[in-house]
DNA sequence: CTGAATCCCCCACGATACTG
DNA sequence: CAGTATCGTGGGGGATTCAG
């Protein structure tokens, strides 16, 4: 990586996607959430112990939006909705994982950093 | 990936770390300018256009703290303030990359999610 | 079971102007 | 040159409650 591709500061460059997907501070648990297959809503709530039901359901909104999730709705009753990942969605497990290799790999020093003691 | 590690939902989880960070708008694009070698502020403000000086200075505040760049400041007049990566921020470029090789790549299909037609 | 509705709060972002 | 000061805004996040 030498030199900047030119439209890296363009308003449309992909790398503003990053903060654009990765902001949303749930979206990378509930996809690893969905890496082992289809998953219904109160499966994911249990393990999101700590989202809150309309927080769940605004990234999950947010992830079928983009095409990450697929929503699938099982007439009832009773009735089930079900989650699973598109393969665009998958692809993205691929630069996720990386992410969280990094984090999980210097986690002591970003805590130091944050407070040093 | 075939099991979830127990602690990925717990709080002190290091994915939790992603939107914390990732989760600066600008972060990722400061990184990127760095890449290359240290860069003074003035530069780095011409180069992140669409930034104003407040946000590009809470940016790289964060940044600094959290142990990703290092500000140095040379004394003048005229004076002049450098800032540079650190291990730690150099470190991070690589799952960075990897984020914007897939942004790059998967362009098409997010825009089309996003808005089909 | 799967959300939607409501209310509130905080703060990142941004525009503009000013300073040592 | 390298920021601060000030003000304004929007929206994500959260707690709680209600509904089909």
């Amino acid at each position: 990586m030498t030199a900047l591709p030119p439209d890296l500061f363009d308003e449309l460059c992909p790398s503003s996607l990053l903060p654009f997907r990765f902001g949303d501070k749930w979206a990378a648990l509930v996809l690893r959430c969905l890496e082992d297959g289809p998953r219904r809503y109160s499966e994911l709530r249990v393990s999101l112990r700590r989202v809150t039901p309309k927080v769940l359901t605004q990234s999950l909104r947010g992830l079928e939006r983009d095409g990450f999730v697929q929503r699938t709705v099982r007439p009832g009753p009773p009735r089930s909705v079900e989650y699973e990942l598109t393969p665009l969605g998958r692809s993205l497990l691929v630069p996720l994982y990386a992410a969280c290799a990094w984090a999980a790999e210097h986690w002591d020093e970003l805590l130091d950093a944050r407070d040093p003691g």
